[in-house]
DNA sequence: GGCCTCACG
DNA sequence: ACGTACGTGAGGCCC
């Protein structure tokens, strides 16, 4: 076997990942994505290719010498996005710490060296890679020397291989004619421009007939289309330029040896360090945790394992003003319970002996009377012991939520990494794997005090930098008035749960089976034949294929078959609405009547979880299952809401809030045109359209009401021309019509918005009105399309975040007023402006006494805050 | 695991 | 010119 050497296109893969990858961003707020994406394609051909030897090659930013050849030549690479030149060091930073060689001559491209260094270890007997996103490289394709070029399909990469062959095959002609072949079609990503009217066609059946440019031009007379030899007579001097300037030098002066290019252990500590710097999780399990690992706390750990010893513990605990706790469990058990008195007195209590869950409850239960006790989730640790919501906690997941609410885990090797000066620890995935926590305790593995030191470690150091960052903020009050009480709120709605007839339920769903059976028969009959209509693929097939119906592509994979789309065709087409009927029905059935169903627990009610650490604006969200999508805008869905019952004795009393985004706008905005509008009016769409279209209120149409409500809508949402347009079904200048009217019908708005944008543009995020932030990194992208979007956010995430505030104030104020007045009735359910209380009989007086003072009075606004307040018997009937 | 579709505010 | 309304979660398909 020869000795392999792997030369690599530095900018072109690079270029390649950033156009071909969503990008990320660090926690420092770098762009990645293009670094990221050039790591995994060099791991892959890596594990592929398995080179002895390895370099990357770059571009310099000094003229080449086909600048000085070509006065006119403008160089072979597009200028490059901010987001992008921003990652290159990154990337040689990268590259440096992994021990690659990078090569760049001044005067010369990439491609050039990239040449030079293959055909010199081609002479010296080795197998060459080149990987390049540049198909200009094909041209250095040989026996020995194999090109590959990553390519995109369907999501995934692939990484085409060509030799000389497979370089004859593909395009019928050798590699060395490659050059021919660009001089005569040119390549616009290379800014070649080739000769005008000779396209790939053409280009490929001149060089396979004449080999040359030179030749096909002394052959010119002899060629058949009139287009391709007048123009190949008359550019003959450009084909010449293009072809010089396609031509890959391959005997550049660079200064290579092959010794210090040598593959050695990529997986150094310092890219260890710059993969967690970066955030480059999926890569760290390739790193020796030995080897990065130096500085291990572990001695710091210790297991305490007898009775006396915790006993103690806890007492030498109880004299600390904070403790970093951290419990371990899951809904099957409760496993262990990591204590950290300080940063190097860290102990382990596994769950054994007479250090049973509801020892470890009472303890901590009374330890957070004076001591603080810092976790990195407070709500999931209430699902083993019992806190009053009066006890002393630090939530450290919430804190850095609200420190930024973008990223999508908050777990405690982040937050050390992100609050601790980058410090490097484990990962709960690099201790354990994918064995469970049960798993883990059952055979004593001593990875799980690992665990549970580490977190206790992280949640008590943290506390300090986190505190210190909400404060500076102004982001402390939020933490300590709304977010922090709220995790008791939530638990206590987690544990009551809400109470589902499985059974009528199951009925429900066989009846929707009936009719889905039905509808298919139907639909197949209609279509000629049977196949899945589940599957939007064979869907789109069937209507725009088979059918012919009009409607054309428009996802990237496919024909759109969704509903807005479909009801455009449903007058013309049967089959169309009986396929939307049937997907509605389809849709009954299988997310609610099978799956929630499927998620009644043993004592009959449905306990949903409600994650306060997910959204970008502030509302909470609901997964296993989530309550907050039960159907209630047509009437079939609206129907599962019957199977929602109060436990006997009690009956739901359902309150939301009317328009509260709407009037959040007008308090925010200050404009007294609405404030007044909301001081009169019954309904405010009908108002909206009256001021808008300056016509008397009696005379407003239903549609012109349906127009303002959207346009209502679109305010809120960061209005758009394009958006509102879609919705309304009319023109993008109707729509824009619309918008100018309003914003002259209600001046300040305009301000107001335009103030947030700007806002967002100069100090990098938009806040609600009790100091909530979230940053808007998208206002600075080059990329008009991002760039609206964040404008959008600008504009929508202050106005949907002060109602979420709002409602979370009046929840936590609800929640203490039922516990005050020790009430039986509970707070069961938030569906973002709206509350279920499952309200024991006798109290309802005074639980609606309740819900509207605290929701009311939640915040006071320029305008009132109206709540529109049901009862029943199931929740259908409390709407 | 990504994409499409659709349920809610 | 670009190709969109803001915020979520779940199920089914298909690679």
């Amino acid at each position: 076997m020869c000795e392999k050497i792997l030369l690599i296109d530095g900018h072109s893969i690079l270029n390649r990942a950033f156009y071909g990858l969503p990008d990320l961003t660090s926690p420092e707020g770098l762009h990645t994505g293009a670094v990221y994406g050039f790591l995994n394609i060099l791991f892959r051909v890596l594990e592929e290719e398995k080179p002895e030897y390895l370099a990357v090659a770059f571009d310099r930013s000094e003229p080449t010498f086909r600048h000085q050849k070509y006065p006119e030549y403008k160089g072979t690479r597009k200028p490059m996005p901010e987001e992008l030149k921003e990652q290159l060091p990154l990337l040689q930073e990268m590259l440096a710490a992994m021990g690659i060689t990078t090569i760049s001559l001044a005067g010369y491209e990439a491609d050039d060296l990239l040449g030079t260094l293959a055909k010199r270890s081609e002479e010296k007997g080795m197998d060459v890679t080149v990987l390049s996103g540049d198909r200009d490289l094909l041209q250095l394709a040989s026996k020995k020397t194999l090109i590959r070029i990553p390519k995109t399909a369907k999501g995934q990469t692939l990484i085409e291989s060509y030799h000389e062959d497979e370089v004859l095959e593909h395009y019928q002609v050798t590699p060395s004619q490659i050059i021919e072949l660009k001089a005569l079609m040119g390549d616009s990503a290379d800014n070649i421009s080739g000769i005008p009217g000779v396209g790939e066609k053409n280009a490929t059946r001149l060089i396979k007939e004449y080999g040359t440019v030179e030749n096909a031009y002394a052959h010119a007379e002899e060629i058949p289309q009139k287009r391709a030899r007048e123009s190949l007579l008359e550019h003959y001097e450009l084909a010449q330029l293009s072809r010089e300037l396609a031509a890959i030098c391959t005997d550049s002066p660079v200064e290579f040896s092959c010794e210090d290019a040598k593959v050695g252990d990529l997986y150094t500590k310092e890219a260890y360090e710059l993969c967690r710097k970066l955030d480059f999780r999926s890569f760290l399990n390739r790193f020796d945790p030995a080897q990065v690992n130096e500085d291990s706390m572990e001695q710091d750990f210790f297991t305490c394992s007898d009775f006396e010893g915790c006993e103690a513990l806890f007492e030498k605990a109880a004299q600390a003003e904070a403790v970093g706790v951290s419990l371990l469990g899951d809904k099957e058990g409760t496993y262990g319970l990591g204590l950290a008195l300080n940063e190097d007195e860290i102990y382990y209590i596994p769950v054994q002996g007479m250090t049973t869950p509801g020892y470890l409850s009472e303890k901590l239960e009374s330890l957070s009377q004076n001591t603080m006790l810092c976790s990195m989730d407070v709500k999931a640790m209430l699902k083993h012991i019992e806190l009053r919501p009066e006890a002393k906690v630090f939530d450290c997941g919430i804190a850095a939520y609200l420190l930024n609410p973008l990223k999508s885990t908050y777990t405690y090797e982040e937050l050390a990494r992100d609050y601790l000066d980058g410090k490097a620890i484990p990962a709960k995935e690099e201790l354990l794997g994918k064995i469970s926590l049960k798993k883990a305790w059952e055979q004593d593995m001593p990875e799980l005090e690992q665990l549970a030191c580490y977190m206790a470690y992280t949640a008590f150091c943290v506390r300090g930098p986190l505190e210190e960052k909400l404060k500076e903020t102004s982001m402390w009050k939020v933490y300590t008035e709304i977010e922090l009480p709220l995790v008791f709120t939530l638990d206590s709605m987690e544990k009551w749960g809400i109470e589902v007839k499985g059974e009528e339920l199951k009925n429900y769903g066989d009846q929707l089976t009936v009719r889905i059976q039905e509808l298919e028969k139907l639909i197949w009959q209609q279509a000629g034949e049977e196949f899945n209509i589940n599957s939007p693929k064979q869907l789109g097939v069937i209507l725009f294929e088979k059918m012919g119906i009009p409607g054309g592509k428009k996802t990237k994979t496919g024909y759109s078959t969704s509903a807005d789309i479909l009801e455009k065709l449903a007058p013309d087409h049967p089959i169309v609405n009986d396929i939307l009927e049937y997907r509605q029905l389809a849709k009954l059935k299988s997310t609610y009547a099978d799956g929630l169903g499927a998620v009644i627990e043993a004592d009959g009610r449905i306990h949903s979880t409600f994650n306060q650490t997910i959204t970008a604006t502030g509302r909470i969200s609901s997964t296993e299952p989530n309550l907050q999508n039960i159907p209630v805008r047509m009437e079939l869905g609206r129907l599962i809401r019957k199977v929602f019952v109060p436990e006997p004795g009690f009956v739901f009393l359902d309150a939301d809030y009317s328009q509260i985004e709407l009037r959040v706008l007008a308090h925010m905005s200050g404009d007294e045109k609405l404030i007044q509008a909301y001081r009169e009016a019954e309904d405010i769409h009908r108002l909206t359209a009256s001021q808008v279209f300056h016509i008397p209120l009696e005379e407003v149409t239903p549609l012109q009401r349906r127009n303002a409500k959207a346009v209502n809508f679109g305010i809120v949402y960061g209005i758009s021309s394009f958006g509102l347009s879609q919705d309304l079904s009319i023109t993008r200048k109707e729509a824009a019509a619309y918008i100018q009217k309003y914003f002259e019908t209600y001046p300040s708005i305009k301000g107001f918005l335009d103030g947030l944008v700007e806002q967002g543009k100069e100090k990098g995020y938009v806040s609600t009105m009790f100091g909530r932030r979230r940053p808007v990194p998208e206002l600075k992208s080059s990329n008009f399309m991002q760039r609206s979007f964040g404008e959008r956010v600008a504009m929508n995430s202050p106005i949907q975040g002060t109602a979420a505030d709002i409602i979370k104030i009046a929840m936590n104020r609800v929640y203490k007023r039922l516990l005050d007045e020790k009430l039986r009735s509970r707070l069961v359910l938030q569906v973002h402006d709206e509350l279920l209380i499952e309200t024991w009989k006798d109290e309802i007086p005074q639980v609606s006494r309740i819900l509207e003072e605290e929701m009311k009075g939640a915040a006071h606004l320029a305008v009132e805050l109206e709540v529109d307040m049901h009862q029943g018997d199931n929740w259908y009937e409390a709407k």
